[in-house]
DNA sequence: CTGAAAGCGCTTACAG
DNA sequence: CTGAAAGCGCTTACAG
């Protein structure tokens, strides 16, 4: 249960075999100046042999840092409890690395608000924090709060969705286009060859709103490569109010009673698991994204049959331990790290832990 | 990035508040005997009012404790590359909490052999672990090693199949009946009311293989309680041997051409896979268990549409991160965690990491 | 450019 | 039953 006694590491055995003190060995492995080219050449090599990782415990005990990770996600609103999840897993996080040191501070944005983005984006550079995790849903304020975080060159992690070439440690989320295809290959098993399959895309910034058609065109995709021929409609529909929605897609199912089968490429799928219900549209298979309570109760009442979710609350705790994996040199931290596309069904959502 | 100078915690202000020296503190903290009734409560006292927690990295680095866990797994065989996956979590904890001075020794037995295991068994327990990893495939070996385990009062945890009432940590694994479920919902999505419907069971060592009739019988329970009418058919084949396996599964196919999908209930679909490619029966339905090399391959051709998973390689990760947590006492230790089941198809096993 | 000393918050003998 | 001292493997001023 004793180490053995023999070990001859660390910095003492450095320090005498390269005849020098350990402050001087201290100077050489974290790269700070003032140590002669020479001493520091002999050093390294010593470090190089004895294949010398210093014990981080010691580390974190002698330089009492405390560090601090600021995170910047949206709210939980009364619309959608996405948000829960990612930030279940950033708690858990929290609390894992608490112990090393790291204290986690929150700011939230309204999905609603731009402006609430940036008051809460100054907030939290106010606070000088040490790493940053953000999810950067405003393409072009993130882009400008991002502008100044590199001028600080603090480490950033981009979760939920990804902003190319940013210079940020790691993108931690989903891979839209194909999940897309995805959806398209669990509907391909359940329709014939002359039923319709409706694409629906919801939001109130459609234009913006780039992730949904990515989704679509994986989508679109699938039943091209499969030389499928089902006709693929789609609907675009601009507001997110249940009426609005009802409306529009009412319409284009009294047109087109082929279809079959309906997309909705986000997590509003619960409305329209609302609208067929009511309008007792139960042979229509449904599918859409997210492992929301609402969404969760209609896949149980078998309105919804598959959701595809990518383990949100896994994108929050992976997000802050890359972070402090960089900090602490744990280990190497990876550019992109895309989340597996997992289907959730009535049958195996009891297991899925977010 | 200093820890504030005016914080009064820690061993040393214990001691200042209850007259006493840290050593004391330190037997107090560890219930180590010595201490007077009345300087126990005194300083229990000043550790309540305190909210005081040990600083784990300083008391790791002082007692110079250097941790071995002992894990015994399948070897990775010729048949299957299945227990890598598990091994890969496992060296991933491993690496990580190296630096906590944890060291991991492996042993490994054969699938076949039960003398194996319990040479395994025995190395294993002369090495003298502290804290020990089992996949406890032999059942009525694995429990007489369970009773040696107890004996040492040495915390032990199951991952990928559960043993009752043995007074182990944690179990870390599927809920097999539950999958059994799912399996039968993807499969009645595709079929329509005449078809028949085959499970096909397949191990050396049927009688003992109660796994297998497990998700066999939450298979059927679906179809039951989904009001189902589809005839469900089973096969056992008490070989793993293709030719074996051939000649049964095409008598039963020749005799009921209306079976549409086969449920094979473990990872030797491939097995099935190879003979339906061979006769041309594309038609069939087939989906079975685990991200093995060679069940990927024929998802990749479609002659396997559904693969159901549960994370292998989380298991032996969660494994050995659920001994460290308790022993390292970081937090509490739950006594079952079931595995999500993730559904694997041609569109989304590249961002799946096992 | 370098060294010696103090200290991080604990644990561990040892002495009484 | 209790205390004083040394030490874990580092980092941090400070002095030269």
């Amino acid at each position: 249960m004793k180490k053995t006694e023999t070990e001859l590491t660390g910095v003492k055995e450095i320090a005498r075999r390269a005849n020098v003190s350990i402050g001087t060995v201290d100077r050489v492995i974290h790269n700070r100046k003032g140590v002669s080219e020479n001493t520091k050449q002999k050093i390294n090599a010593i470090i190089e042999e004895l294949n010398f990782q210093p014990n981080k415990m010691a580390s974190l005990l002698a330089s009492r840092k405390i560090l601090t990770f600021a995170i910047l996600i949206p709210a939980v609103s009364n619309e959608t409890d996405y948000w829960s999840y990612p930030l279940n897993g950033i708690k858990q996080a929290a609390a894992e690395i608490k112990q090393f040191g790291v204290s986690v501070k929150y700011y939230f944005y309204d999905l609603d608000s731009k402006n609430s983005f940036n008051t809460a984006a100054d907030e939290l550079l106010n606070s000088e924090p040490h790493a940053i995790l953000l999810a950067p849903s405003f393409v072009e304020e993130s882009i400008i709060l991002v502008k100044k975080i590199r001028d600080l060159s603090l480490p950033l992690a981009f979760i939920n969705s990804d902003l190319p070439n940013q210079d940020n440690l790691t993108y931690i989320g989903p891979e839209l286009y194909q999940s897309g295809k995805l959806a398209a290959q669990l509907i391909s098993f359940a329709i014939q060859k002359s039923d319709k399959v409706l694409t629906v895309n919801i939001s109130t910034d459609l234009e913006n709103d780039h992730h949904l058609f990515r989704k679509e065109q994986g989508f679109k995709k699938f039943f091209d490569d499969a030389g499928k021929t089902n006709e693929l409609l789609t609907l675009n529909i601009n507001e997110t109010k249940l009426v609005a929605v009802e409306k529009s897609l009412l319409g284009s199912l009294s047109t087109n009673t082929a279809i079959k089968a309906i997309f909705v490429t986000n997590s509003r799928v619960n409305i329209v698991a609302k609208i067929l219900e009511k309008h007792n549209k139960k042979d229509i298979l449904l599918i859409g994204y997210d492992f929301l309570k609402k969404n969760i109760n209609y896949l149980l009442s078998e309105q919804i049959t598959f959701l595809i979710c990518q383990r949100p609350k896994e994108q929050g705790y992976l997000g802050i331990m890359a972070l402090y994996k960089y900090l602490f040199k744990i280990s190497e931290v990876e550019k992109s790290v895309y989340m597996p596309i997992d289907i959730i069904t009535k049958e195996n959502y009891q297991f899925y832990n977010s």
